[in-house]
DNA sequence: CCATGCAGTTAACAACTGTTCTCTGGAATT
DNA sequence: AATTCCAGAGAACAGTTGTTAACTGCATGG
């Protein structure tokens, strides 16, 4: 059950959720490590000071947001990767998905992308622990799938991995397909879905014939 | 044939180089939007109304370190994916060569895995057209492959993509690896070859059974 | 109802930034 | 030998940064 926190707390909760919402649109044209502070609070409307009553550094909101884009995402994967259909149409239905998440929350996923090698420690390293959870949960799901029977936990995870990094490598495409020119949009998006369709498919025989 | 340059020119490249391997250096801990030119001037220890004499801006510099990093790359490209000896050997022997240069230029790796999806337009537009390049060209060494016969042009680009990411994706882990406490570096460097080997046998196994 | 807590403000700090203009010494050209 | 060229130096600029301290006003809990 969810506690009805009182106007102060949520009044705190509210600017907070600003500072993360301008900083994330500042960082679609720089990186975390060049993000100031004074320049977040500016584009709030708020006292530079105000800062320290949320965050400790923008190190500290960066960890912040990688919460935001990537903590509310594992029920999605799951569904992504759930073993119902057939293959063809499981991979169409995966890629359909991430379109629709790039569409509805570009910033997040540029967010993700950008700071992942980024320039600051502690965010590539919240970035690193919530991918790695999600391979465990894509390999949960592998594991389920009849395809799966012999194989080893080892190599299952591997493949988990790979799926994992070919999902946010399409991300990152359908993202600057997004990105570019409006009347481009559309031809772009059917291409890089075409293209991520037949890599996901090539994984998907390599996957059959693992055991062979 | 080269023509020797004045002492002039020559002094010119000197500083020149020495202002790319100090930004080079400085980017181990940040991002290419956070370097500031004075920074890098101070390093090298030259004045900072130096810097404008070679680069109009950080992310010129940042244009010329791209070329640094990738351009000289690409009869290396050659020899990985040349189609010689079985294809577990190959296999072996692309990802060595990708450690081996990992360990020869651990800086240069990272700018690239760092920059590539960073926040300077202009440098990620250098990467994007460099590594469109090594997909070309490795698409043109798998095309020369008996097992590419009956494979469509567009067919063979996208598993040269899938390639090119995959290569990147080891050489990120390789370089994590590298950073991490030197008593983990030869357990974490094993296992990464042993994941990225698994992963490339099985893209291989897809590339056989594509044509099924 | 009153005392406490605390989100946000104001003012000030030393340090730093990119960029401009002017100057200098020595290599390059004639 | 005289002249031009130009990589780098030096000084100054207005503007920015993170962090500190002391404050204000209002919601909260006793």
């Amino acid at each position: 059950m969810s506690h009805t926190l009182g106007i102060r707390q949520a009044q705190k909760q509210k600017t907070r959720k600003a500072l993360l919402d301008a900083a994330l649109a500042l960082l679609e044209e720089q990186s975390l490590s060049s993000l100031g502070l004074r320049e977040v609070t500016r584009a709030v409307g708020v006292a530079p000071t105000a800062f320290y009553r949320h965050f400790r550094s923008t190190a500290d909101l960066g960890v912040a947001l990688v919460e935001e884009a990537l903590g509310s995402l594992h029920p999605m994967i799951r569904t992504t990767v759930s073993a119902t259909g057939d293959p063809e149409e499981r991979v169409a239905r995966a890629i359909d998905l991430i379109a629709r998440h790039v569409d509805g929350y570009p910033a997040h996923v540029r967010f993700i992308a950008r700071e992942r090698h980024g320039g600051v420690q502690p965010v590539r390293e919240a970035i690193r622990e919530q991918l790695a959870r999600f391979a465990q949960e894509v390999r949960a799901e592998l594991a389920k799938d009849p395809v799966s029977r012999g194989w080893s936990e080892d190599d299952l995870l591997m493949l988990a991995h790979l799926y994992v990094d070919q999902m946010l490598s399409t991300a990152s495409l359908f993202l600057e397909a997004l990105e570019g020119p409006e009347e481009e949009r559309a031809d772009r998006t059917s291409h890089v879905t075409q293209l991520a369709t037949r890599q996901m498919r090539l994984i998907g025989l390599g996957r059959q014939h693992w055991l062979d």
